[in-house]
DNA sequence: GGAAGTTTCGTTAACGTTTACGGTTCCGGA
DNA sequence: TCCGGAACCGTAAACGTTAACGAAACTTCC
């Protein structure tokens, strides 16, 4: 058990030749002939080399430069995204990692400027949140094909040759939503609504199907209105839902897949049904935590932002480290918050990550709105 | 932004010494004069150095070694524990560690001889599951003394000099058990019970105390029973949860804080009540899976093994790689596992972690019915 | 006062990789 | 034939740390 592992000097010897040609043809530098390049490979298979990250990185001293393209927001999910890739880039080792981020002010806008941007300047690897995939496809095949690994978090990127994706589960947030919503209104008939950014994103129908799939095999006498589109603008939430209230009296609960809870709730209580109304959120924000406190929220969908941003760049890193992937799809289960463990949420958010070791990860900061001017 | 780090030879060159003496004084190996060894040290912080791990991984070879002794298990809480464990381990680059396992057949049998068995064999880190923390408090304080880190896991060990605790947070799990409970119950009056391992174990106690504080601040017209203490012995529970249904006829539902969930869930049957109980349990297992799927049970809060057993090692890699911790306690957020979700959380179970990789993690495995003979 | 031992410290060869530089060959063109 | 320049390959010096080997200087003891 535990011979050592072989290194280029063993594969060199093997062959007759020597370590540079070796290396050489391992990372397909030129001057190197085809036929020796194809026996050294051949070689390292059969001697199942893997290559030494300590020396290499001792020997070269590169750093990772790794892009975040996300949006702006203070104590927001974004935010807590961020604190979460700050702080795994803090725990490698190998203290090789340099992120710089480049923050959108507004969903939608300059984002796709932003990630060509990163692709000019030769990131070593990318973590986005497509807001739009479609407006980003282009862009980011454009990453891939410049050997640039991409990592969405939160929202996927179909077809666009991304390296992987970092998510919730939204099989899992839309069933236990509907199983919670069940089981609290308990046997009661109605109607129940959802509302959803927009039926277009992947992730929001899958959640729709999941809820409305859910409800219908567990509790068939609730009925699923057909989904509230908000684009996240809190306007548009506030009036579909008074909308909404009118034309449904029989309606029982509301789930808020988007951040526009607050809307929402308002709309609850202009149209006086805020306390005959059951309503699950989606994530935790300062605004939302009087709402659960009270108990006009029973319930909240946590997706645990700051989890994805870990795993995104865990992932990433993974990949420019060893250059293989271990998993290209990082399905996370949502937290549930409650009144009961609400504070213990809000605590372990408030704890700004204890940074005792110091600025180990070169950081840079990105202003869009001074970039594209 | 950004100049080189400081090495072992700028200290040794602004000192006019030699790297061979810097070096001692840093691991305060024997052969340096207190004199310049405390000059070292000085100059060492002022110039703010801090290793190149890289570098010593490369020059010393040393593997660390780590014992991870927890309790026998198939499919169970301890072997997701012992998942999670290995696939952290697979994920450091530094590919350094080894880990060696060793199981105890049944709880607090050899417990202790098994931890003195890893000290004796001056492993590099101790990964436990202190069932019974009294028992185990010298032995570890021992290790302690020894310089060798010990991290525990699900169960803490107060004041015995351990590095740090993983464990899921209790405050949490009780808060959120007791209030689906109530949510769920939904205005009804009556009692609930709750079971647990034995109220000694501070763990349990602070469930209980959660379970207890939170039922009675929100859903006042609910009332908590005394606890039922199990010491996870499936008779014991049987017994004890037959005598309480008898003694409370207006039980409304049961929190089982414990693994022994099913000789619950048969006593509520043989006594009738199964339908008109609202029962809450703990952990996921096979068993377990027919009764959520039937909505016998109507949640369960998954203590997240997997996650556990990832976090422990890290937790101790982290130290013993650079010799400063920056937690010592790990307080993870239970998943809430209801009919709706289920599914998630079986694949995720079953998905072994596809290893790629091949076995870059040298393990060893103590049987300890041979060990101990 | 010198042999023998101790304490303190400097030197140097690893570890496995990257990278720059210096050699070979070999071929076409003068 | 000789030169210029590819194309291919070997060599050696880094990177920062560890660990082993000695070389001093200083003690102790006969």
């Amino acid at each position: 058990m535990g011979q050592p592992p072989t290194t280029l000097r063993d594969i060199a010897k093997s062959l007759g030749t020597s370590i540079g040609t070796v290396h050489r043809a391992l990372h397909d530098n030129p001057g190197v002939s085809p036929a020796t390049k194809a026996k050294v490979l051949q070689m390292a298979r059969s001697l199942g080399y893997r290559p030494n990250l300590a020396a290499r990185y001792l020997s070269s001293r590169k750093t990772l430069r790794i892009s975040v393209n996300t949006l702006q927001g203070t104590t927001s999910f974004w935010d807590e995204v961020r604190t979460g890739i700050r702080e795994e880039a803090a725990s490698i080792l190998l203290e090789n990692v340099e992120i710089e981020f480049r923050t959108c002010a507004r969903l939608g806008e300059g984002e796709e400027a932003a990630l060509e941007a990163a692709i000019r300047e030769k990131v070593d690897g990318i973590i986005i949140f497509p807001s739009r995939p479609e407006t980003l496809r282009s862009s980011i095949k454009r990453a891939s094909r410049a050997r640039i690994p991409v990592v969405c978090v939160a929202t996927d990127a179909a077809n666009s040759g991304r390296l992987g994706i970092v998510a919730v589960d939204t099989l899992a947030s839309g069933s236990i939503a509907a199983d919670l919503m069940g089981r609290f209104l308990n046997g009661k008939n109605g109607s129940v609504a959802i509302t959803v950014f927009e039926m277009a994103i992947t992730e929001h129908a899958e959640k729709y199907t999941a809820f409305d799939s859910t409800l219908k095999a567990f509790y068939p006498n609730l009925r699923v209105l057909k989904p509230v589109e908000d684009h996240d603008l809190e306007k548009e939430a506030y009036r579909k839902c008074r909308k909404l209230f009118e034309e449904h009296p029989d309606l029982a609960g509301i789930y808020v897949t988007t951040e526009a809870s607050i809307p929402v709730l308002q709309a609850a209580r202009d149209a006086d049904l805020l306390d005959r109304l059951t309503v699950i959120t989606t994530d935790l924000f300062p605004d939302l935590v009087p709402h659960i406190r009270s108990g006009a929220v029973v319930a909240t969908i946590y997706q645990r932002p700051r989890a994805q941003g870990q795993m995104a760049l865990r992932m990433l890193h993974e990949f420019l480290a060893e250059g293989a992937r271990r998993s290209h799809q990082v399905s996370l289960a949502p937290h549930l918050v409650m009144r009961g463990n609400l504070d213990f949420f809000l605590r372990r958010q408030s704890e700004e990550s204890s940074r005792e070791r110091g600025p180990v990860v070169r950081e840079a900061m990105h202003d869009l709105t001074e970039d594209l001017a």
